[in-house]
DNA sequence: CCCATAACTAATCATGTGATTAGTTAAGTT
DNA sequence: AACTTAACTAATCACATGATTAGTTATGGG
């Protein structure tokens, strides 16, 4: 065998993933993301195909963080507040540090619309569906509500969540402390 | 004095407007501009000066043309009812001819987050700070709730308008009913 | 020790970008 | 008709972009 990779693909991959994450798609570049990846384009190249793909493995990285996230409400089934939390947490990890991100999957979805790239939309739907399961789950426990109002309510709190990930980039943690409070108030 | 403009500026701007409203800032460019505008860079320079200038042009278009959605609005302070219907205007407004558009503002505030150009901040802000009032002045028409349940509200419709602009690009219109009926349905 | 392999570097490619230029055309003024 | 002014055209500028290339370096096997 000759000589090893001079960097952990794992690491390279988690900064193309902030910069991704904090600039979009388009307004990261090649040599933006060498140089804060620490390896030249021919590296990234050989590692990742092209930007498409690099962008392909930080969107799957970034799921797998918001999974972490995810997890601990996912199997517990106590309802309302159980998604609530969630709401909270999610708030949290699309402002971390400070950092006014937001949410990858929502910038992207933002950035490109249904133009999005084939891969990157069918992850972010799979997701998106994965919410859908979760928020249903929650919402059936332990009340008499009817289905047809609990799908409402179901597609009220997706497009909830994406507000509040669009919100974290702009809003100051009252507002958003605010809208999860009255999001969840009277639901 | 000689020559005339060929082109009337608010004809090609609207042109401009659109373009932007579908690709966002970054993702259109002078040469894509020239195109649908059907003149020249040139007379784009001279007509605006730079892309930045048109396309502040172009924000304060949609600013009027959103502005006469409001309208019907505005003056009638009939409570919730009101709101509400602004909400229903303001998702036709952002997918007309099912082209899933969004809204321009909540397109560049994603786009930009808080590293946005400083006059385009300051028009999007200043039309933010006009909903607040109008909603505020709903909110408060006919009834008891205390001033700080009412200040709550509307950081809570803020939010939620902005993520209805968003929705607008990617949802079909059923989930943005929902959407909107579940938002007012405890208000 | 030498060679095969692949990671690495630096340079370059073609193309797209925002902006600008020199030169031409048309309209009003004298 | 000659002149002045500005709108217009086409070409070009310098630079950034995604991608690729030729050439170099390091590592392990024979």
């Amino acid at each position: 065998m000759p000589r090893e990779k001079q960097y952990n693909e794992a690491e390279v991959i988690e900064r193309a993933m902030v910069l991704f994450w904090k600039n979009g798609y388009k307004n990261t570049s090649l040599r933006m993301l060498s140089k804060e990846m620490g390896i030249n384009q021919f590296s990234i190249n050989a590692s990742f195909g092209n930007k498409n793909n690099l962008f392909l493995e930080s969107l799957k990285l970034y799921r797998n963080k918001l999974q972490q996230v995810l997890k601990k409400f996912e199997d517990s089934s106590i309802g309302k507040e159980s998604i609530k939390n969630f709401f909270y947490a999610f708030a949290a990890f699309s402002n971390e540090d400070n950092n006014k991100r937001g949410c990858l999957m929502v910038n992207t979805m933002s950035e490109f619309g249904l133009e999005i790239d084939k891969q990157a939309g069918a992850l972010i739907s799979n997701y998106s569906e994965k919410l859908r399961v979760l928020f249903k789950k929650n919402l059936e426990f332990n009340t008499t509500t009817d289905s047809v109002t609990i799908n409402k309510q179901v597609n009220f709190l997706v497009l909830a969540i994406g507000g509040l990930g669009l919100a974290s980039k702009i809003q100051d943690n009252t507002v958003i402390e605010d809208y999860i409070e009255m999001t969840f108030k009277n639901l």
